[in-house]
DNA sequence: ACCCCGATCTCCT
DNA sequence: GGAGATCGGGGTT
C-alpha cells in the first residue's frame, strides 16, 4: 500500500502531465481510501471547458492557487466534483477527479451510497467519488501533499496503459482528448458530450 | 434578474 | 441499456 505522499512539487505540472501521475494515486479521506482510475485535465485561460477560462472569480480562485490543493465545486444542485490543482502559484490548472476503485473503508463507503449495488459502482463517477469520500465544498482548498491534513494524496503505482479520450459533458474542444483512464471496472460509462447541442 | 450548466437516480423497455 | 426528472449556484447582463 503506497504511503508517500504525492509533493506540490510534483503536482506542479501541465494537468495534462499530472494526469497520468494521478491514475493510480490513492486519495483519502474520513475512513475511505480510493484508487484513482479516470481523470480530466483542465487548463486555464486557453482551454474553453475550464471553469478559468474568463478568469479568476471566488469560486475557482482554488484552481489559481499553488500545486496540491483541492478544488471541489457544486454541481446540479445535489452533487460535488473534486479536482488537483497543478501547475503553479498564479497559473490555473487542475485534474478533474472522475473515478476511483475503492480499496479500503468499503463499509463506509456504501453506507455513504447506499444505493450502490456493486463494489465498482460506489466511486463510479465524480460525484459518486466524492460522496464516498464525504468530500463537499467544506474541503474545498484543502491541501492534500500535507500528513496532517483532512484529504491526502498518495504516490501509486505508474500506470502502464493509459487510455484518451474526450472529456465528458464537454461540448466544446472535443478535439483534444485530455480524459485519460486505465482498466477498471470502476471507469465511468462514456457518454458523448451531451445531447443538448446549441450551435456554438 | 436571467440564463446556462451538469451527474445521478429511478423506472421502463 | 436508455430516457426522463431532479436543483442550486455562478457568471454575465
Amino acid at each position: 500500500m503506497s504511503s508517500r505522499l504525492l509533493t506540490r512539487e510534483e503536482l506542479a505540472i501541465d494537468p495534462v502531465d499530472a494526469s497520468r501521475l494521478l491514475l493510480g494515486s490513492h486519495l483519502e479521506a474520513s475512513g475511505v481510501r480510493v484508487r484513482i482510475v479516470e481523470v480530466e485535465a483542465y487548463r486555464g485561460g486557453d482551454d474553453p471547458a475550464s471553469h478559468c477560462y474568463r478568469g479568476k472569480t471566488p469560486r475557482n480562485e482554488v484552481m489559481f492557487g499553488p500545486a496540491g490543493f483541492l478544488y471541489v465545486y457544486f454541481v446540479y444542485g445535489m452533487h460535488f466534483c473534486a479536482n488537483v490543482v497543478t501547475l503553479t502559484d498564479g497559473v490555473p490548472g487542475a485534474v478533474l477527479l472522475r473515478a476511483a476503485e475503492v480499496v479500503s473503508g468499503e463499509d463506509i463507503a456504501f453506507s455513504r451510497r447506499p444505493a450502490s449495488r456493486s463494489a465498482a459502482e460506489l466511486g463510479k463517477g465524480p460525484a459518486r467519488l466524492c460522496k464516498v469520500l464525504g468530500l463537499d465544498r467544506s474541503q474545498n482548498g484543502v491541501d492534500l501533499t500535507s500528513a496532517d491534513s483532512p484529504v491526502r494524496l498518495y504516490a501509486g503505482e505508474p500506470a502502464t496503459t493509459v487510455h484518451a479520450g474526450p472529456r465528458v459533458g464537454v461540448a466544446v474542444a472535443m478535439d483534444v482528448p485530455w480524459r485519460f483512464w486505465i482498466d477498471s471496472p470502476a471507469v465511468s460509462t462514456y457518454k458523448r458530450g451531451g445531447k443538448r447541442r446549441s450551435s456554438a
